[in-house]
DNA sequence: AATGAATGAGGGTTCATTCAT
DNA sequence: GATGAATGAACCCTCATTCAT
């Protein structure tokens, strides 16, 4: 590693000081993000979140005015654009309905459940009232657009005469719901209670999942196309 | 006035007074249980408790000796000990199983979702992390019980022919999740969030219920009994 | 002084803690000014206050929002409404008017310029531009009807004959600026500087007050009537 | 680019960068002087001053050792040692001693007074205490010549009797009294008060300086020589 | 020489808790 | 028991100062 100092570097490879002022808020935001899930935004100590990324106290204030505005960055950090990009890939799915569904059950497990990203759902749910701004900025942003999603699937499944005519305000909630249960016991419950009470994720997701399209399907012998 | 202290006074009606001196802890509690859920409890100043129970704030500590007794307090209190004859209740329950989960559902609304007391599950999912002594009590006292008794329930639509064979330690939550996920929206995005989208819960709790006796059915031809 | 405790108080004598409570605010007011003066606004330490008050640094916050509001109640409270009898009294002066002169500044010296009352014109002087909206209230309710008064007691010489013309818009200064230049100088330089080249405020005083009698009066021999 | 620093460059016309360098310590002078005037000297920061300088923060302290002894080089570079040659100039002053008071008030305001430097005198006032030795440096440097110069000069208008006796440990002030009064007002008070209450400072100068002439001319019928 | 990222002591403010009344 | 004035530890945030680049 020493020797890094006489290799010759490109232009694009930053001295090491600058590297890591670009890296910094990055870095504050992953250590915020964590903290702010564990202990929720009034109980953690903006010290906390610096040393937790390395840094002094008086460093988190030079990349974020105030507590309050680290915790929206956080949120806004961490909220995807990628709801467009997944639509489209709905978009071309091809197969049958109910596959979607294990499939898009899948896909947001894999780039958010299981990820720190569910931390900001667990974050928007316990501190809400206490951001009503950022919570309705969270709401345009994510839960409108998702619910978008699920219900384009859930129409799809619809109009091919895959699953049953649907109060379809509500539907959604069927395939949202146990997410929402998942993410709120893995960071919450979970860590303080026995390890023989811990739900497996995949076969927790896919008992529900399962449950739900059972009871969506259209074919009047309850088998699935 | 001062002569009041020596009137007798007959048991049946007590003085307004000693009657609040009485109720003095049940006002702290629901003063804090409903601070706690609107703003967490790191954010909820003990002041703003005994203010809003119209005591002093050194009359809170008279009662309870710190806020976080205060908070344990909050969640023993609330929590129902009510499994066990819920427990009977549906051990003489008539009729199908079916039935039995959807009148589970109604009782389980009317005397908590419905309540002040489905603010303990917001504010336990919120703070667990903070309170891992507290969260474990609940876990005990509410999670493992309720469990239970879904299990009680669905075991024996499963005994009696009316549901499928299941995965039994995850069929519960295809209860729980849909009363979970309604209890923290209605107590953290609900109230920050438009009018339009606010769910009505009787309908959602409907939609979600049949849905999943649907999926868990064992009629071949997907009717239930 | 023990003894004080066995003596029978009178209901206007507030028991001890009260009349602590009602003395604070003052109290506070009292060293806030002297310190404020001292070491002007940003360099005195809240604490520094309370410290001098004989509390606790939350107890000044009990009473004052914040530092700034301390600031502006010190100005406030020593801001006397005091013109208005003072105009009174000079209404009714008998005599002429070199002594109404002579009597105006005694006067000033002995409620203002030599008591803590004249801290707040220094401070004044000092913060105006960091207090811009407290310097207006001070520039309403001090300065200007300080001009108007003197300049009421120059006119009544003119009128009487007793003055030469004055160019009267400016003939006010005569009269404040040694007042100004005598507190500034006692706030600020005085401590700093050997005793020998203290002012000796009364002569000082009587140096300038002749001058500028001497200077304004109408007699061509330059007596005074 | 790199190259540049190997191109001669004429001592003549040296390249911006490098005149730039020589005037650094100047420009943070000014800079330093302009926002002490304007907050204090507590309530400046350095960042501010190096901004107003137009180089960066680390640059001062390149400069400066520290905030303190910015303020100190702030006075010391802005007290005129000029004292020694207006004294000369006085000494071969020609005509009634008067017009020589007239003649010193304007130079005053010309050289000091309307100038930048007479924030120098506003920050002494505003910060004496809080730098004791700089203050005692202030004192010896500018407040003991300043006065011998206006004492010599009214010594003068004595001896050759134009002026009429005075007490001339205090007399002095009726001279510096009004300079220092109307530099306070333009720095501290003007800037936060209607346009119509500012002063002409000529016109202001104008009548101190005739009363008070007035007041100590030795002619019995009143008129100046 | 110049920069500006980083530091951390310092100070304003809050609030759970105490205790004299 | 009830009150609310007082406390002081804790926490957010600022800014003079340092130092790697």
């Amino acid at each position: 590693m020493p020797l890094d100092k006489f290799i010759a570097r490109t232009d694009e490879a930053p001295a090491k000081r600058e590297r890591r002022k670009e890296a910094r808020p990055g870095e504050l935001l992953d250590a915020a993000l964590d903290l702010f899930v564990e202990k929720g935004f009034a109980a953690t100590r903006a010290e906390e979140v610096a040393a937790r990324a390395g840094v002094s106290k008086g460093t988190l204030f030079l990349y974020f005015p105030s507590k309050e505005e680290l915790f929206k960055a956080v949120v806004r950090e961490n909220i995807s654009g990628r709801f467009k990009e997944w639509n489209e890939e709905f978009e071309t799915f091809e197969g049958n309905t109910a596959d979607m569904v294990r499939y898009c059950m899948k896909v947001w497990w894999d780039r958010i459940g299981n990820t720190r990203a569910s931390g900001i759902t667990k974050l928007m749910f316990s501190e809400a009232r206490n951001f009503p701004d950022i919570t309705a900025f969270y709401h345009q942003e994510v839960i409108v657009p998702a619910n978008m999603l699920i219900r384009r699937i859930l129409q799809r499944g619809v109009d091919r005469g895959e699953f049953r005519e649907l109060d379809m305000d509500y539907a959604v909630f069927s395939i949202i719901a146990p997410m929402i249960f998942l993410i709120m016991t893995k960071h919450s419950l979970a860590p303080c209670v026995p390890r023989e009470y811990a739900l497996d994720p995949e076969r927790y997701l896919h008992s529900q999942v399962e449950t739900v399209l059972n009871g969506i399907c259209a074919r009047p012998d309850g088998k699935r196309p």
